[in-house]
DNA sequence: GCCCAGGGTCCCC
DNA sequence: GGGGACCATGGG
């Protein structure tokens, strides 16, 4: 693992681990779009406003290089969600379905990302899939952000930044249809008729009512604004493999409009909604149609799959 | 070539 | 409030 040949002062660091954490997993399952894996399984990004290489050692390390900025622990460990207690959430969950895909993805962690960049990736990300949207996000950095001295990377573009494209230009990267939504979000934003900040601290709903006013945010992307970017936990962000997923899974393969898997999913998962979504949405898309198995013998789990717990949404 | 994608909007009933 | 057409574009 030989690393030191980049061109920038290298800042170094290390950090122990209390908990479980996938970080190639996390990383990579298609809810952060700028790490990019490279060959010797570690993963270059931009974090903290400045350019990172970060790997995991084992179960219980995880090293980085940055620069030119030294990329302080803090930072490394707000990111990574590592407050976040894994099994108590399970726990709290309370789904023997989410448990089985627990067990399946130890060590998978949301990430605590920025909402302005959440908010504009995920934009993008409509109708789109993972490779595309990390590809046109990262072209967003090239063409718009500010180069972070190393040569290479870029920061994601400022909202007064993107604000200075034109409609043409973003069509041009490949957006589409999606140009427009850009265009008057970052306005807004730079005018500052919008604050995101704020959307933090104001109770779930009304948060999401206020991202769903901007063009181009419906309910899935508010959810994941919400929950990538603003810490509310108890969004469920509803996509085509959640949905299936909820549908198949829980439903009896009734289908259901998006808004209403949404709602009966943070009804019955709780203040950790979002966690589950993720389990779900990683477990449909990668593991497949069959629903994760519950591992023999777990203790603390939710009681087994008795057959007939299958409460729908009207369910008692 | 074909189907599909971390959907939203608008129009219609 | 619910169902459909339409929206651009690239991945696999």
């Amino acid at each position: 693992m030989v690393r030191g040949s980049l061109p920038w002062p290298i800042h170094r660091g290390r950090m122990r681990l209390d908990g479980p954490l996938d970080l190639a997993l996390s990383l990579s399952c298609g809810q952060a779009f700028r790490w990019c894996a490279r060959p010797d399984s570690g993963f270059r990004g931009v974090l903290g406003g400045t350019a990172v290489d970060v790997w995991q050692r084992g179960p219980r390390e995880v090293h980085w290089e940055s620069g030119p900025r030294e990329l302080p622990k803090e930072t490394m460990a707000d990111y990574l969600r590592l407050d976040d207690d894994l099994d108590a959430i399970r726990r709290d969950i309370g789904d023997w379905r989410v448990d089985a895909a627990f067990s399946l993805y130890p060590g998978l962690r949301l990430l605590r990302q920025e909402p302005w960049e959440t908010l504009i990736s995920y934009v993008v990300s409509q109708m789109s899939n993972v490779a595309r949207i990390s590809r046109t996000v990262e072209t967003l950095a090239a063409n718009f952000g500010t180069q972070l001295g190393d040569g290479v990377s870029n920061a994601f573009p400022t909202p007064a930044q993107l604000s200075q494209a034109s409609v043409g230009s973003l069509r041009l990267m490949g957006l589409g249809y999606r140009a427009p939504h850009l265009f008057e979000i970052a306005n807004a934003i730079a005018d500052g008729q919008v604050f995101l900040e704020p959307m933090r601290e104001m109770p779930f709903g009304e948060a999401r009512r206020c991202l769903m006013e901007l063009p181009g945010v419906g309910p899935k992307v508010a959810d994941c604004t919400l929950l990538f970017g603003m810490g509310h936990m108890e969004a469920f962000p509803v996509d085509r493999w959640v949905a299936r997923a909820v549908v198949e899974w829980y439903l009896g393969g009734e289908q259901m409009p998006q808004e209403r898997i949404a709602r009966w999913s943070r009804e019955h998962f709780g203040a950790h909604a979002g966690y589950a979504s993720q389990y779900l949405f990683h477990a449909r898309r990668v593991g497949g149609a069959a629903c994760p198995a519950p591992v023999g013998g777990e203790e603390g789990g939710t009681h087994a799959p008795a057959a007939q717990d299958d409460t729908g949404p009207d369910g008692a």
